[in-house]
DNA sequence: AATAACTTTCTTTTT
DNA sequence: GAAAGTTATT
């Protein structure tokens, strides 16, 4: 295996020419084999990379395009050698090779989210935790970016300041010990898993250190705390490093990314060469500059500066609508319209927003025009409910450990097995030191009611019988029988609808999937790992298709992506920038970082649209247009008409000179309806829902308690001191300091904030 | 224990 | 306006 100095993009002479593009010591940079590289990238630039060894990226549709460059450039036998991927398939394969050294089979099971919320309401069950005052997935979430922080269950404990932080920490060590027991791993396991193997078993460490010589890391702005610790160790020895970023695309900090690594990277490693790639080969210079005047508002940030050869373009357009309707049929027309007369076809266009529940309103205006489209994110395949049920149990079968696998299918289709049995049988299992299916396989010890017994042994024949079979049966017949006799198809037919139909036909096509997966891979497919590689796809990755349609997408999704034609729709104060951002300078920050990725995704055209109106939680709620607006260089955009774009000094004269703020703006303004809907006011009158009475209850009378230097409680930041207080009446704010979470400014008739004295 | 009918809550983004 | 939780009925 010989490593390969570089080229890279589409065709090698493309990259001889970006070289040549570049200064000396860039240039000497690029073309070096060895050593730690920083390639500082901004959107739109042809990467001039090295491709190494072990490469790793985010999503499987990067490592897919990497891999053919790279098979272009060495030819597909000798690709063959090297390691391609995201980080987590990468490592995922790792541990099935040496699962034995962690007490791990390598059947383990991979929890997604829902899985590991499953196991966590259990466990509070056990621990007498109100799921309901301590949302599960609260806490999953904070023992996730504990354990991407490297912090342990016990250090945790010692930590843990808030009334959530220390019910996370109480659960935090019986969770571990319950993946380990389920012989599972969760998605955060997949990356501190190869990190204590290579801590605990050095030569295992040098075998890898040595068969990855050279290391490639791409979006490494992305990276969290644990992986890059993976890849230390991995370049400990060779030092040959090669990581591509831009700290200016830094959008998944919420689950653990840190902009730090990259910023740190020059210490980290002294002697990195670092290239800078500042030409955009992407969009027009218009485009360009609306991207350059959204960043420049941020504060953290490497120094860049992007240009391009490219066309002036035309203008940015902003586009204004009534309502989101009205917003979606403006973005529809358009698209029409440059589809007839300036001839793009229609996989030229993307339609980008913040949240997936955007997409409804779009889809139906693209449905009503006739307009193909398909959908990227959401609600993917594997995430649909019919399918993660039969997944699970095959998941089941592979591996009888599995409690979230077994919790989910031991009473589906319904079969007699309720709550009171379930439980028994967990608590059995619990006292025995068993595992749920141990439990199971003593079942005549557990005590149970006759009719109970009865259809526990059933299910258990069951799944025993196809154990039985799995290593033998071809897997796809084995899912095929088991559907039948599970009574899942019989379930699906039962409802006797059109969407149980579709259910249906999603869980034959699994089936296909299976098949299809075990004559690709031949011998070494088995359902094992059919069942671990699925269970880290995602939708934005499978959907390959050359179909000619419009494609909707978050823009989280859409980084790395590039259409002739954007639009980047529902910019609305509340909604993008999110609500919750407003409060935190960092999350604004990110919020920011978002728009300046979905404008960069546009090649020629950029549209951004905002509805004065949206429906959202059942009713018609009003907004006004988003900040991101304001901080825009007016001079390239237009609106429709073709008039310049009003800022907001233009917008705001008419009100006796006065400056506007934002911050004075409710940052849940969604939440205020457009006009009071009879029912909901009416049950609001004679509430008797606790929170509300206590947010009353604070705004009302204890808005004299509330001073600065008081303690108080918040539902999501937990115990906090009051720094200072501004505004009075309804606009009364507090600027909050809250342990481990930070400093905020919340509004005391949104906080429902409880006073502890 | 299962189902139907009703009520409440909640929405960021994702490997 | 969906999903999850609650209550009433069989």
């Amino acid at each position: 295996m010989r490593q390969f100095a570089l080229p890279l993009d589409e065709n090698p002479s493309d990259a001889e020419s970006i070289i040549q593009g570049l200064n000396p010591a860039q240039q000497e940079a690029v073309r070096a084999t060895d050593g730690p590289v920083m390639i500082i990238a901004g959107p739109g630039s042809r990467k001039a990379r090295p491709y190494q060894i072990l490469a790793l990226t985010f999503t499987n549709k990067a490592a897919r395009e990497m891999k053919v460059r790279v098979e272009k450039l060495i030819g597909a036998e000798e690709a063959k050698g090297m390691w391609l991927g995201t980080f987590h398939a990468t490592f995922a394969r790792l541990l099935r090779r040496e699962a034995d050294n962690l007490g791990y089979t390598s059947d383990f099971s991979i929890y997604d989210t829902d899985d590991s919320e499953r196991m966590l309401r259990g466990l509070m069950e056990r621990y007498h935790i109100d799921p309901k005052q301590f949302r599960p997935r609260a806490i999953r979430n904070l023992i996730s970016s504990a354990k991407n922080q490297l912090v342990t269950p016990n250090d945790y404990a010692r930590m843990a300041a808030t009334p959530v932080q220390e019910r996370a920490a109480t659960l935090f060590g019986p969770y571990e010990q319950a993946l380990r027991k389920a012989n599972a791993m969760d998605f955060d396991d997949l990356l501190l898993k190869p990190i204590d193997l290579f801590m605990q078993h050095p030569t295992v460490l040098q075998k890898y250190q040595e068969r990855w010589s050279y290391l490639h890391i791409d979006e490494y702005q992305d990276t969290n705390h644990a992986q890059y610790t993976l890849a230390k160790k991995l370049a400990a020895r060779h030092k040959n490093l090669c990581v591509v970023g831009d700290d200016a695309q830094s959008i998944y900090a919420f689950r653990g990314a840190d902009i730090g690594n990259i910023l740190s990277f020059q210490r980290d490693y002294p002697n990195a060469s670092v290239v800078r790639l500042e030409q955009n080969y992407r969009s027009t210079k218009k485009i360009l500059r609306l991207a350059d005047s959204i960043i420049k508002k941020n504060q953290d940030q490497l120094e860049k500066d992007l240009w391009t050869d490219n066309h002036e373009g035309e203008h940015v357009v902003l586009m204004e609508a009534l309502s989101e309707k009205d917003e979606a049929q403006k973005i529809e027309r358009t698209i029409r319209d440059l589809n007839v007369r300036a001839g793009y076809g229609y996989r030229d266009f993307a339609v980008l927003y913040r949240t997936n529940a955007q997409s409804r309103s779009l889809e139906d205006a693209l449905r009503r025009g006739n307009i193909p489209y398909r959908v990227i994110g959401g609600q993917s395949f594997y995430q649909r409910k019919e399918i993660k049920d039969v997944l699970a149990y095959l998941r089941l079968i592979v591996n009888p450990s599995d409690a979230a696998g077994l919790r989910r299918v031991i009473n589906y289709p319904t079969r007699g097995i309720g709550n009171k049995t379930q439980e028994t049988i967990f608590d059995f299992a619990q006292r025995e030191g068993l595992t749920a299916w141990q439990a199971i396989e003593r079942l005549e010890d557990i005590g149970l009611p006759g009719r109970a017994t009865h259809a526990v042994e059933k299910f258990r024949f069951m799944i025993a019988k196809y154990a039985a079979k799995s290593t033998s049966a071809p897997a796809d017949e084995l899912a095929r029988e088991l559907i039948i006799e599970a009574g899942i198809l019989g379930d699906l037919r039962k409802e006797n609808t059109q969407e149980g139909l579709m259910r249906w036909e999603n869980v034959q096509e699994l089936i296909s999937a299976i098949a299809e997966f075990a004559a690709a891979s031949g011998e070494s497919g088995t359902l094992s790992m059919f069942l671990q590689e699925v269970s880290l796809l995602t939708d934005a990755d499978n959907d390959y298709d050359d179909n000619n349609r419009v494609t909707l997408m978050t823009m989280h999704a859409s980084k790395g992506l590039e259409f002739p034609v954007v639009f980047v729709a529902g910019l609305e104060e509340g909604l993008f920038p999110l609500a919750q951002s407003v409060q935190d300078p960092k999350e604004l920050e990110e919020e920011r970082r978002l728009f300046y990725v979905g404008a960069t995704r546009a090649e020629q055209h950029l549209y951004l649209s905002y509805a004065r109106s949206r429906f959202r939680y059942g009713e018609q709620q009003s907004g006004i247009r988003s900040r991101f607006l304001d901080e825009v260089d007016p001079e390239v955009v237009r609106m429709e008409s073709g008039a310049a774009l009003k800022t907001k000094s233009d917008r705001f004269k008419t009100k006796g000179g006065h400056s506007f703020s934002y911050d004075r703006v409710d940052p849940h303004y969604y939440r205020t309806s457009l006009r009071p809907s009879t029912t909901r006011g009416r049950t609001r009158t004679v509430s008797t829902n606790k929170a509300e009475n206590e947010r009353r209850l604070v705004y009302d009378e204890g808005e004299g308690e509330i001073v600065p230097g008081i303690r108080v409680e918040h539902a999501q930041f937990g115990e906090g001191k009051v720094l200072s207080m501004e505004g009075r009446g309804e606009q009364t704010k507090a600027v909050i300091f809250f342990e481990g979470v930070g400093q905020k400014k919340l509004m005391l008739r949104f906080a429902r904030l409880q006073v502890l004295g």
